[in-house]
DNA sequence: ACGGTTTTGGAAGATTTATTCTATTTTTGC
DNA sequence: GCAAAAATAGAATAAATCTTCCAAAACCGT
């Protein structure tokens, strides 16, 4: 590789500098060193905390193809490129770590140790949302969401929150939303009409009534779109687009922390397409 | 130091091991050694991405006595102690850095984008609600919601989402549990009777409603948690105590993760207390 | 204040880790 | 299919980092 001095002259700065330029370079690599840039882009985390030994392991290859790959990217070599890992690293976690620790070990019980496991489940279940997510299912349901007439949200027990927060923002944005199964059983289905859409959240154990609803819904040819905590649990068969959100329990409890995050975006996004379709 | 060879013989296993004996063993260390396990616990992230010279540096003493430091915590040396907590650290963020990095660089906008956003700002809020949580306080709210009659919710608009949860959860643990100000106007304050406690929910902008209502009971000497984005805001001087938690914005939007985090931790400390009352 | 014990600082030694070099293989252009 | 260029593997070298050692200092009980 003859390397065009004057473009790669100056090392990247920020872990996003790096990624800018990876990507930008990924395709015209050769074969070992297009083997580090596929595992780094699976890995990048590890870069603060491992060796050239290590990562070139990973990848397949030699230290030495490992090192030149380090160059191709802009640095001198690894250590270079690793110091900016590991500063971005003590930069975003400035000391939540301690406190965890400090409330963890102090007894190992009471509201803030019950805090400080809640808090880390939602690390863990925000971690996994974005591990997991199909930004592709994300638009197709934005999409659905934004050209319906009448947004209608059903949700309940653990999922009315969920419900909830979400018609605050539509309504917010001037989106028609409905709330429904409320107060009694007043809303009636047939308030659903084709040319709106329904978004159902339900958790297990499963409620009934939001599954019937979502079936008949369904059922009619108006767009469903669900949110649960599993692919292959009922709303599955109802929905049009079915998305995920898992939460890590602590103890027989949880915090519904992806699934809320999930279902913001979305509003959002449907908040959006709709702005721009004026 | 004389090494109680019995007691000291194996490893810490885990960070949480390691602060255990760190907690158990610092009142008896020598002034040098003391040294580092300060440093150490207020900055124990950093063992992962640092080297003994950092840490010795940052705790003020010379390598050598970090390194007695390790031996004294029953480490071999600080190679294996660091190990820990990098094999800690590739755990707890399997690859959610990488997810992040991609969405945000493909493109820059799109529902996926908008998700990568609001999960970082989860992270972000959980860690400032980590930092800044008065755990005495916390601990204060649960007991006076615990040995109150009934617990009264009310929380409208974004705060509406937070206080349905902690309903259901309450509900759930068979706490006796109302929500004001949902269906019009039919719940009377005067359901709120000496003896029970209320439980308040607003951010920025206050709600009227729930702040009136906070303090009307206030004034007839009934307690009040509340719940705010803010330390000085009109929550403060109706409430006997203040949970605070801070959200991080993206853009006009915000996801109430921190304040559902500790809600939630409220609401299962609540059900604790009453379970060993009883 | 004294002798024994513990702790410390600093430097020397051992080990791991990063980096470079070069012969060999692979690719590329013609 | 051949020559030139690029890329690679593996070993050799250089650098950094960890770890141990020991003389000097501080501490402690008598």
């Amino acid at each position: 590789m003859v390397e065009p001095a004057a473009l790669e002259a100056k090392a990247p700065e920020s872990v996003s500098e790096l990624i800018e330029r990876l990507d930008g370079i990924a395709d015209m690599l050769p074969k070992r060193l297009g083997q580090c840039a596929e595992f780094l882009r699976h890995n990048i985390h590890l870069v603060a905390v491992s060796t050239v030994a290590d990562l070139s392991a990973g990848a397949g290859v030699q230290p030495s193809a490992f090192m030149r790959f380090c160059q191709a990217l802009g640095f001198s070599g690894f250590s270079q490129m690793q110091a900016l890992f590991r500063a971005e690293y003590r930069e975003f976690r400035p000391d939540y770590a301690e406190r965890l620790s400090q409330l963890r070990t102090r007894g190992g019980e009471g509201p803030g140790w019950l805090a400080a496991n809640f808090a880390e489940a939602g690390h863990k279940s925000l971690v996994f949302l974005m591990n997991d997510l199909d930004s592709g299912k994300l638009a197709k349901a934005a999409e659905l969401l934004a050209s319906a007439g009448t947004v209608h949200l059903v949700g309940l027990r653990r999922a009315f929150a969920i419900v909830s927060y979400m018609g605050y923002l539509l309504d917010k944005m001037q989106v028609p939303t409905v709330i429904h199964r409320t107060s009694a059983q007043i809303e009636s289905d047939h308030a659903i009409r084709p040319g709106d859409a329904l978004f159902a959240v339900s958790f297990k154990p499963f409620s009934q009534e939001t599954l019937s609803l979502a079936a008949s819904v369904a059922d009619r040819g108006i767009p469903v779109i669900g949110l649960s905590d599993t692919e292959d649990g009922p709303l599955s068969e109802a929905a049009t687009v079915l998305l995920v959100a898992r939460e890590v329990d602590v103890g027989a409890f949880r915090v519904p922390t992806a699934a809320l995050t999930l279902a913001t975006s979305l509003a959002v996004a449907v908040g959006q397409n709709r702005e721009s379709a004026d």
